[in-house]
DNA sequence: CGATTGCGTTAGAGCGCTCTAAATCTTACG
DNA sequence: CGTAAGATTTAGAGCGCTCTAACGCAATCG
């Protein structure tokens, strides 16, 4: 047998259908002897609201669309987290699509978000192109998190890669630190920002920058590190594309008999829980993943409900978090 | 202006608004004429389908609900790969709610799938307790994965946690160890069954089981491993709840002045990527992930296509993984 | 006491789509 | 050339809900 609608609710309760309606949406117009028969029919038929029929009837369907780049990553899901508070506050619903690292997946998760007819997308670190995002922002309010500062259509809420680099090296000079190389995201879409940060912040402090080829993946710091070691050129501190990579560099370092802080300094970013756990300890660059998240709500809401236009870029400061990663150098 | 609709693109077409119907399900009963024209109308006018308004009309929509525990727990993001996988395979699309950690949560995200009209749901790894899964159960089929095998009106997909167990206690006698400490899960889910099975092997092979109260994160190690020390009562060989304890059980051991393996050796849970970093490098026990996302899928979609109605529980075997965090004990 | 006001309630249209049944158009065949 | 069979196309009802406009009724007032 099917589920019960309001018809039936509305029967059972002696009542007409509108007048269920005026109950479930809480309206102030319902004397309070009607409002107790309709609760509790709907209470014993077990009646729930169809959300598609409200939708379609509704102009409006309160719901946001998110989609992350990869839920398996720990620095977006406290993004999300952000997100969802926020969204609680006014009153949406988000719902959550797993890109998978794939712009195609990416594409196919805004077309059904679209057709959900949510009211607004945020993007948490996606991989589509500006072309792809330009086209979504035309449909509905669109705001970036964490990527795409540049983006013509959509808003964006980011931080400031460059300043979160110059930390880093700030950090390490202020130790003591001369010979610092960077191992950069290769094609990630913040590892621009973050080596163009790192070589401006070595040069204003007189100080020649090295840049290796790194990715984003722990995986992907073992050829660098491996190669400084074979040319014996290994420096006296590392700066990381991000945790992982980071975390990839102590791996390798340790195999190569090198100890981390004594030998080498090592610097992360994005201060996952990985980089807190005691075992690792990393020294890195945090942004705030929470508060990017809540901002991203307030800035499409206004969008949504003050129908602003024109777009919005948040660019917050990123800050530095030091753990045991990071010590002088060991005097020559 | 508002997006177009089935009828505007007829009217472009020059058809009926059925017609466009029956393009945009890709029914063989049309000409190509007309297709290319509906098609090509709908482009123009950047036509896209509202999903309420066709699982409205439709009795079904095609679309399952997933809530997870905590998208911030890396565990459950392959579960969420694997059930991503196959429900595309079968063009279900997949929603997925955060549970955030907190029953209430998930309680409210159960009753927002319930009005989306999920044709099914399904819980990772819940806080949600027995009742309500019932209650739920009973309206929508619904699987639970990684938890909760002894559900009544569910199914269920969980990997022996018993035998995981036993099989790290297996492999520590095996390199020699006797005196072996498990740290266990308190008060989550998994945890009796978990300290049961290490509880069991240990007698079954002649040995006395020694448990401490340990948590479901790495914080909640420190607390035992200081217990042991100041106790002058360190075993050999430490087996943890899961991979974040005994990332934690790692740290503490540190501190104290203790090498691993040299001094002791450490086991997880959950093979999480954690484990596999290279500097934690941590043997662990396995549960395929993966493979228990597609089989919710597969299990759920038998009630609904198929209409089976007897519960399903489908138990599979954990598997050892080892790395470098175990080795044979010191000679004494 | 009839008219006015306002509260609580309801009828009925409409949201955008699918689906059934019926209408229309082709094509083929006697 | 008429017609049956088959291929396309369409009208129209209905999915469950919201919303506007109107209705009934009791309280209020001159």
């Amino acid at each position: 047998m099917s589920r019960p609608t309001m018809e039936t609710v509305a029967e059972r309760a002696g009542v007409s259908r509108a007048l269920v309606s005026l109950v479930m949406n809480n309206s102030s117009k319902v004397s309070e002897a009607k409002r107790q028969a309709v609760l509790h029919a709907a209470e014993q038929l077990g009646y729930r609201p169809n959300l598609h029929a409200r939708n379609l009837a509704q102009a409006r369907t309160k719901t946001l669309g998110m989609i992350i780049n990869d839920i398996h990553n720990p620095f977006f899901a406290e993004v999300v987290y952000g997100v969802e508070a926020a969204a609680d506050d006014y009153g949406f619903d988000v719902l959550i699509l797993n890109g998978g690292r794939d712009a195609e997946r990416e594409r196919r998760a805004v077309e059904t978000h679209l057709q959900f007819q949510v009211e607004a997308l945020i993007l948490v670190g996606p991989k589509l192109d500006n072309d792809d995002i330009v086209r979504a922002s035309a449909v509905v309010p669109t705001v970036v998190v964490a990527s795409g500062r540049d983006n013509p259509g959509a808003d964006t809420i980011t931080t400031d890669d460059e300043r979160g680099a110059a930390l880093a090296v700030q950090h390490l000079v202020q130790l003591g630190h001369t010979d610092i190389v960077h191992i950069d995201g290769a094609a990630n879409i913040s590892s621009r920002a973050r080596s163009h940060g790192y070589e401006k912040a070595m040069r204003s402090l007189g100080l020649e920058p090295r840049t290796l080829r790194g990715g984003d993946d722990e995986a992907d710091a073992e050829a660098a590190i491996v190669d400084l070691a074979e040319t014996d050129s290994m420096p006296t501190a590392i700066f990381a594309f991000n945790d992982l990579v980071a975390a990839g560099a102590l791996s390798t370092l340790e195999a190569a008999g090198l100890r981390v802080p004594d030998d080498v300094s090592v610097v992360g970013y994005d201060n996952t829980f990985i980089a807190e756990l005691n075992h690792m300890s990393l020294t890195t660059i945090n942004q705030p993943r929470h508060q990017m998240g809540q901002l991203a709500i307030r800035t499409v809401l206004e969008r949504i409900e003050d129908d602003r236009t024109e777009p919005t870029h948040i660019d917050l400061a990123p800050t530095l978090s030091v753990r045991r990663s990071t010590a002088p150098p060991r005097k020559a």
